[in-house]
DNA sequence: GCATTAACAGCCG
DNA sequence: CGGCTGTTAATGC
């Protein structure tokens, strides 16, 4: 196992703070509350940002590279919830209630890690309303994004769980860093998704058949989330439309 | 059948 | 050159 993030923090650089995408939400006295506070830190492959079990000093962000968000069970096995691209922060549940970190955060790739201090995170709680939207719509988007893993969780056709997990990532309220062009390599996604590269690969050509996406190299274009998002691939019932709206 | 590992050539930065 | 991609062959469940 790789070591933990011996970081040295320091100060954000400009460009890491236009990375950040809650500051331009804070009225004047927040953001410089927020910058004075916020430290950066750069984590090679493999490092822990933050691990199970950990009292919670930071809420962390990813600023540039790729993280990866994971559990360990009981048999030692590591289980992956999801990427986390740049423009992403998390952990705001735990922070709030000042518990342990539940996940361990680590970097897939050589990343820059932002982490703004407990104290700074609820004193802007309590003062800043541009603030406390960002984190509800935060968790409001998670929310969304575990109920859509339930579904997830039993989709056994590669295809889509390649698609399902695209569009988590390209999610723009989670990850607004991201835009139209994630960077991630087809092993990347491949340890995210829990599929070999070969078959991501083969995957990813079917999506981009279908116009949904654009492979190109070292990253993927988008071209229709929604589409993404919805893609079913049902060969038992193909003209099967009546059973969505039972509600 | 279908996915995985292994291996390789070609391409990109 | 090192890393990424697309492809094929062999192997396993």
């Amino acid at each position: 196992m790789k070591s933990d993030l011996h970081q040295r923090r320091r100060p954000p650089t400009d460009e890491e703070l236009s990375n950040i995408p809650w500051l331009t939400l804070l009225m004047p006295k927040e953001h410089d509350r927020a910058v004075n506070a916020l430290r950066v830190g750069d984590a090679e492959k493999g490092d822990f940002v933050c691990r199970v079990g950990r009292p919670v000093t930071y809420w962390f962000g990813n600023v540039s590279g790729l993280l990866k968000m994971s559990t360990d069970n009981i048999d030692g096995q590591t289980m992956t919830f999801t990427g986390v691209p740049p423009g992403g922060w998390f952990g705001e549940g735990t922070a709030l209630k000042r518990e342990a970190y539940r996940y361990n955060i680590q970097a897939l790739r050589a990343s820059v890690v932002a982490g703004l201090p407990l104290e700074t995170f609820h004193w802007l709680i309590d003062n800043s309303l541009g603030f406390n939207r960002f984190v509800m719509n935060q968790l409001n988007e998670r929310l969304a994004q575990f109920i859509a893993a339930r579904e997830f969780d039993r989709l056994s056709n590669p295809d889509l769980r390649v698609a399902r997990n695209l569009a988590a990532l390209f999610n723009p309220v989670l990850f607004p860093g991201v835009g139209d062009l994630l960077r991630i390599t087809q092993q990347e996604l491949a340890y995210l998704v829990g599929l070999s590269r070969q078959r991501v690969n083969e995957a990813m050509i079917h999506l981009q058949e279908e116009a949904l996406i654009r492979v190109e190299y070292g990253g993927v274009r988008i071209l229709n989330l929604h589409g993404l998002r919805t893609l079913m691939i049902d060969r038992r019932n193909k003209d099967n439309s009546s059973k969505e709206n039972v509600l």
